[in-house]
DNA sequence: AAAGGAACCTGTTGGC
DNA sequence: TGCCAACAGGTTCCTT
């Protein structure tokens, strides 16, 4: 689900309700998510202030007092909701007979495997069905040597993410385009909604060899991947079935798609049948593309 | 070394 | 209506 653009808005959110908040208490609701939970991580998160937060590509970093920081992924289901104080929906009473989850079903809490509470009441939990997010206390002053950041691409909303840097990183690569782009040692935060996205503005198709990009085609990738994602902030990251923002309302950047989950519908860009076919979904790396066979080359 | 596919999970959707 | 297969925003690990 989430990539840079929703990380980035659910990072706001919760900045905006935990910096200079302390942690009063904290619970696990179960060992781990894709890797166990750090040793005692509920004990230790409780007593410490919440000093502020940063992005690095999808990873969340939440920064704590005495030198730690909280590294947190979304995965693909994931999601941080911050309930006001007194607002935690009640857990409901399963009907006489009825199997069902006594958390209540649909408010995302059977799925709650962490959860935060600040000395003023608020309640921020992590909730993510699949389970392929994950979670580490680390050290601040070690965050980008982390095995899991270490590595990672240029932030493609940086200075240092230019028509000339790109092209470096693609340079002689005989994989798709497309897949180039997921791979996160190549530019950081792009998944499979922006980066078809991107590749539509550009007009490059994603079937296109990577090692054919730097040049030209570089020179007007850039701008469309700086363009996509800072579209897709302003209008709150893309809701299509887990996403939500950390107030728990929709992202709109899902109604702007012009060609992700837009199969068959007509290309923005063209004046429809018979010059164009309509928007493409192929299968790369396993993984559905959408894009506009006409425009994008 | 680099590229492709499987695996990790649960929930939803669409076809028969 | 019901069942089952396919698919979903990601990443790592294992084969080629």
């Amino acid at each position: 689900m989430p990539e840079l653009p929703e990380v980035e808005t659910v990072m706001r959110g919760l900045s905006a309700v935990l910096t200079g908040r302390t942690i009063a208490r904290a619970e696990t609701r179960r060992a781990g998510l894709r890797w166990p939970f750090p040793e005692l991580l509920a004990e230790r998160l409780s007593g410490r202030r919440v000093e502020g937060f940063r992005r690095r590509g999808k990873y969340m970093l939440m920064r704590l007092s005495e030198g730690e920081s909280v590294l947190v992924h979304l995965g693909m289901s994931g999601r941080m909701v911050a309930r006001p104080p007194g607002t935690d929906p009640m857990p409901r009473i399963a009907p006489q007979g009825a199997f069902s989850d006594a958390r209540g079903a649909g408010d995302g809490l059977a799925h709650e495997h962490l959860l935060l509470e600040t000395e003023d009441g608020w309640r921020v939990g992590f909730q993510d069905p699949r389970r392929f997010g994950c979670v580490d206390l680390i050290p601040t002053e070690a965050e980008d040597s982390h095995k899991l950041l270490a590595g990672m691409g240029p932030e493609p909303l940086e200075e240092g993410f230019t028509p000339a840097a790109l092209s470096a990183a693609l340079k002689g690569k005989a994989t798709p385009i497309k897949a180039a782009l997921l791979d996160q040692g190549v530019v950081a935060g792009l998944g499979n909604i922006y980066v078809a996205e991107a590749l539509f503005r550009a007009g490059i198709s994603p079937r296109r060899l990577a090692g054919t990009v730097p040049g030209a085609r570089a020179e007007r990738l850039v701008p469309a991947i700086k363009a996509v994602l800072t579209d897709a902030i302003e209008a709150g990251g893309s809701s299509l079935r887990d996403y939500v923002r950390s107030d728990g309302e929709l992202g709109r950047f899902q109604d702007r798609f012009e060609v992700y989950d837009r199969m068959g519908q007509p290309c923005p860009r063209c004046p429809g049948p018979p010059a164009c076919p309509g928007v493409q979904r192929i299968v790369q790396a396993g993984r559905s593309t959408f894009f506009c066979p006409r425009t994008q080359r």
